[in-house]
DNA sequence: ATACCTTATGGTACTCAGTACCAGTAACTT
DNA sequence: AAGTTACTGGTACTGAGTACCATAAGGTAT
């Protein structure tokens, strides 16, 4: 059997940590609120809520496996032995709207977790640790793809690049910052002209 | 008068602070020394300690601020409006060597900042922001350069890739990083062939 | 069902990071 | 010399994060 008892309960557990988390600091923002406040409305202990989460900050960012996931699933898809940079990049601009719709599987909490962001100085680390391990992650599928070692890395680190444009020009909202993401690879193959990353 | 007894006063304490943590560190390891241990052997109060660096973690970034003036000295140098990615990326290499140097200045200190990073996860996100704030130096300085806004992000997340393969490759040593961070640049340029990002 | 083992829980008690506040002192100002 | 400003370090507090342990509940045998 797949869901056992004890990973059912684990999972609502989780989610109970997470919703209870995000309900109090919509309203009384990241730093007001203690884990003993969040465990208490979870149902949790203390102790518990560290079980699921190394400290407190971590529950902000619980969204980030399912990004890594949805990344890491186009592994091994169509493989391309030896591809251009051109072709790379041509791969990593969908990759990042599969990253973005994670975000509008529920929209109002994205919108939540990039106000506590820019909110919370102390979240800003974190924040950009993710988008590290996304980069990484994108590399990663490149390279299992067939590109070679350089190519995947330019080319994560260039989509990195269209992101980070993408999300100052968009607002929040996971939709818009999609597409705003993909203006800035459609800029930067017009940027650099027709079929320059091809050669 | 450029430096007053008070500021001579704020620097020596600055300074013994960041020795005295290093030292301790060094030898203890990151989490294994505590805050008023650094100050005791710093020769100051605990408070203090806070009002020099916002925490604990800081103490092992104090050099960041030294990097970014290396790159943000460059602003205004050579402007060139309008110039393409690959004369972007011409610049942006020596620039990456100008940050590396900063880690020559005290090989010692930079390879142990190098060590404690990578021992102590509660360093990682820290370690990431830095990259970031050095990224975006990088292509604030291309701007005031001349570059169109996408040609200066671009160009200084490239280097932020280059910078990454390098340190991958190359060991802990500062030296060592810049010829591998070159290296990786040169890589980008034969990537794409001879001239393909001057379309 | 019973007994047994394993895993998850939550409570207690502790350390230490980080903050607020305050009184004392040393540096600049006139 | 007197007054103002900037810096210090001490006290006292909150809250994050850890170690430990007794208890309960899920899983697994017989």
């Amino acid at each position: 059997m797949p869901t056992s008892i004890r990973e059912r309960k684990r999972r609502r557990a989780r989610e109970a940590i997470i919703k209870a988390a995000f309900d109090l600091f919509a309203t009384h923002g990241f730093s007001a609120v203690t884990v003993t406040e969040i465990a208490e409305r979870a149902e949790v202990g203390r102790t518990t809520f560290f079980r699921y989460f190394g400290d407190k900050r971590e529950v902000v960012f619980a969204d980030e496996q399912h990004m890594l996931d949805e990344l890491l699933a186009l592994e091994g898809v169509d493989p391309l032995p030896g591809m251009t940079l051109a072709q790379a990049l041509s791969r990593a601009r969908p990759a990042v709207r599969a990253v973005c719709a994670v975000g509008t599987r529920d929209a109002g909490r994205y919108v939540l977790y990039e106000r506590l962001v820019a909110d919370n100085p102390e979240l800003h680390d974190r924040a950009e640790r993710k988008l590290l391990a996304l980069t990484d992650a994108m590399a990663r599928v490149l390279r299992a793809q067939g590109a070679a070692d350089a190519t995947a890395v330019l080319a994560a680190h260039i989509a990195l690049a269209c992101f980070r444009t993408g999300r100052l020009l968009a607002g929040p909202d996971p939709a818009a910052l999609a597409d705003a993401a993909d203006a800035a690879f459609a800029e930067v193959e017009a940027l650099a002209g027709a079929g320059a990353f091809s050669r």
